[in-house]
DNA sequence: ATTGACATCCAAAACGTTTTGGGGTATTAT
DNA sequence: ATAATACCCCAAAACGTTTTGGATGTCAAT
């Protein structure tokens, strides 16, 4: 049986209610009282039983994340990178953080929600990889649940933030790529339904007017997000009558999956064909040749959006509704060569 | 204010007890007024609320696993997958997963570990990266708390685990290299307190001694578990008089790293310098050139390790408490060229 | 008519906290 | 001497479940 607050209070000749407000910091009992509450209690390793206080709170101190799992074998170091920002900023706030995972848009994603949300068992959520029309966005925002996105959907409601300018910063990726002279730039994407696909397409429309460049649409193409997406497009892309002479890929897995099609193909990355991808996840510096991106800031995304969801549960008011994080172009050798 | 269980009895006419063990699926309940409860707890959108359950049932119904993250900027596609097989498992057996991250024997670490413990937050744990003597391992058979590990510490304590032959297979890894008639392999590996540094040092010193190969110190190095690392301690190896014709890593991303090394050093991989990794993480097949490791299925190790923890938690008694994971030696052009 | 067995239901206790609304004592002001 | 004021402390209620130990009614067997 584990130690409750009766038996610290039984210990020192206190009622519980004392026991109870020396610890949290009240101060209407005496401070010597206080100091031997706390010495007892750390004596006798008391730990507040969770479930009872937040019966009696009506919090759960914590926050839920729900991974966009779209297959079983399924290995991002995005994840890693963000779950790590999202767990060390949680636990700064005295908050746990709980993972589940699911496919997006599926009835097992909508119960996942629905069970956490309705039994209580997290105060707040943090949503990635939105889609432009996301029900996670409008579900959330109808029963007036806290939540923090990466990325903005397009749904009409108001909520707060934390975003890069896909659409910017995916030209500036684009236009570095036409600086160097080429013409025929082509495009990986991900699924339609997805922001940043959206976003990162129109950057690269952008891009292409503002060279003069035409839009072939044979030169965009889908993948899905993973390296074998990003092999299977390129493989496409190369076997074209008129191949691309770079391509422009939605993040960084998508590229990996390209370098290793364009080897195939015989080309000399950096040289006969330029490859970039958007992320700047740590390790990628360390690709064959190493991968020209745009690179996000992702553990400290994840830790503004934390930071930004437990000032909405603790009810505050936030200055900054919507954040924008700057990138940076990281210019390797995938795209100049050596 | 959310509905609970005693809205619902009032609608009904029938007591929270009834309700309660209607939706429990008792058999004191008659199977029409089971029927009527049930339909009309889903129409008024009733979810037991959490707190209160988990205080009376004396379970959180959760299970945790605190990543060892050494540092904010931390990236590893291991993990992606295998929390992904954690929370899937978990959610199979009606179990949340708690995540937490904390760098490796740590104060922070112990203290997290004690406080979803000591105030029931958690029923069981997940452990890996297992230390050679683990202090969790002590602690947690100490207190009696169910947990579960990928990999085995050499702790006296007995406990339910998951593992690969980390020595079997890294020799079964190196035989790879010596086979291909290499006289010089060298091994970049991981602090020397990880159990998988341990083993896999071990198959490489057993592959050298049955290959007749001398054990020369020189070509036995440190790295992190990060491509950085794999990067910097590959130069090392590459600088030397008579530097190592093949390398051996500890895990994927250590290659990952030798592989931009060995680029710089003008070396062709799978030709003039053989690398090969340890993990088979997805994604890993289109580096450049596609590397040859021992591919171990994450995923399904970790919902295995899942598995074996919610049945200790239930009570029951593992039959095979010590689960022996065979991966499979994936041959590609980081070794063989082309 | 009584008993036993069975099928349904329920009141109340319990889980371990936090919060509410005072209740004593000493100290100071009148 | 009395009133007012701090200062500490506490009993009891509440949070929303599950579980315990019957209570009630029906029906068949005695």
């Amino acid at each position: 049986m584990n130690i409750t607050i009766r038996d610290v209070a039984k210990k020192l000749n206190l009622s519980i209610t004392t026991v109870s407000r020396a610890l949290d910091g009240y101060s209407d009992v005496a401070e010597e009282t206080r100091q031997r509450v706390i010495e007892t209690a750390r004596q006798m390793g008391y730990a507040p039983n969770q479930a009872a206080r937040q019966l009696r709170r009506k919090r759960a101190d914590s926050i839920g994340y729900i991974l966009p799992a779209d297959r079983p074998r399924f290995s991002d170091p995005f994840f890693a990178e963000f779950v790590a920002g999202l767990g060390d900023e949680a636990a700064a706030h005295g908050l746990d953080l709980l993972v589940s995972s699911a496919p997006p848009n599926s009835q097992a994603e909508q119960r996942a929600y629905e069970r956490w949300i309705q039994s209580r068992k997290v105060d707040g959520m943090v949503l990635n990889r939105l889609h432009l029309q996301d029900w996670r966005v409008q579900y959330l925002s109808e029963v007036g649940f806290p939540f923090v996105t990466l990325e903005r959907s397009q749904d009409a409601c108001d909520y707060p933030s934390v975003e890069v300018d896909g659409r910017r910063w995916f030209k500036v990726l684009v236009d570095h790529l036409a600086e160097l002279g080429h013409r025929r730039v082509a495009y990986i994407g991900a699924g339609a339904e997805l922001k940043i696909q959206a976003d990162r397409l129109a950057g690269y429309q952008d891009s292409l007017q503002s060279h003069d460049l035409p839009y072939d649409a044979v030169l965009v193409t889908e993948g899905d997000l993973t390296s074998d997406g990003g092999f299977y497009a390129a493989k496409r892309l190369l076997a074209l009558p008129q191949p691309p002479t770079a391509i422009a890929c939605v993040d960084d897995m998508t590229a990996l999956g390209v370098l290793h099609a364009a080897r195939e193909h015989g080309r000399v990355v950096g040289k006969d064909l330029l490859v970039a991808g958007f992320d700047g996840m740590a390790g990628f510096e360390h690709t064959q040749p190493p991968l020209t991106t745009i690179n996000q800031p992702v553990y400290q995304m994840a830790r503004k959006l934390v930071q930004m969801l437990a000032a909405q549960i603790a009810g505050q008011v936030l200055v900054e509704r919507h954040v924008q994080i700057e990138p940076v172009l990281e210019i390797r050798q995938s795209t100049v060569g050596k």
